[in-house]
DNA sequence: GGAAGTACACACAATTTGGTAAGTACACAT
DNA sequence: ATGTGTACTTACCAAATTGTGTGTACTTCC
């Protein structure tokens, strides 16, 4: 899955190694992984929920970030066992902890207008 | 540069045109920037001072993500044309208002020592 | 005259990330 | 028996990001 030896990924430890910004970035560093850390926020939600919640998503990269948040210990799932199958997904307080920092950025990004700033990039 | 048409860039769209914390991660998104911008929170510094303090980035990553962080207004260039060439980046208001932000993340990177989560997941 | 230092640019290759389309398993409803 | 809903998995391909290596222009130093 991964070359541990290209030069690509030992940059990305030697910079994470040391760096708690870098680590955290890069523990939030997909593109879903945000936005399901939002969702998450006002309490657990189901598979499908989710995926309702963020339309653009495929099934495919919804569980390879919702996987990836498990590992580093950001949300966690809980699996019921059922028939049709039933889990839900909440925040653990490692991750119910980090959304204070990403509503101020919100709040930052509303008060710099950033999303027109990137409008305008893009054209 | 970038195909228009494709759903990945579709999707970047979809997502930051209305969401003020996508926005801004994708401006800071890349391996390097946050790096630099850390760097050149307590002045301003020339382009080999850059390299030096950063010393596993390549000449081609530092100038291109230079450039996308002038392109969204978080740092300025100022070129005193003399030779042998003499440059000095800094950060924009914008980029400075963003740096008491980056700080919460490393004190809650420290505080969850975040760093040895990452260690951890890579083995 | 050759080497070194500055701040880049460019062609190209390696890697990683993201997206598509299809398939699995099981139960219940029609 | 065919379809629906849930929560996934897998193989494959497209696209984006990142890295390598070389070259430029100009001056000063040895």
């Amino acid at each position: 899955m991964r070359k541990e030896n290209s030069t690509h990924h030992h940059n990305e430890k030697a910079i994470t190694s040391n760096c708690p910004i870098t680590s955290t970035m890069l523990a939030i560093g997909g593109r879903w992984k945000i936005i399901i850390l939002w969702h998450l926020k006002t309490g657990s939600l189901r598979y499908n929920e989710i995926r309702k919640a963020i339309p653009n998503i495929s099934e495919k990269m919804l569980i390879q970030q919702l996987k990836e948040l498990m590992q580093s210990g950001w949300v966690d799932k809980k699996d019921y066992h059922e028939i049709p199958p039933r889990t839900e997904y909440s925040l653990t307080p490692l991750g119910a902890s980090f959304i204070p920092i990403l509503e101020r950025i919100y709040e930052w990004g509303v008060e710099n207008r950033i999303t027109d700033l990137v409008r305008n990039m893009e054209g």
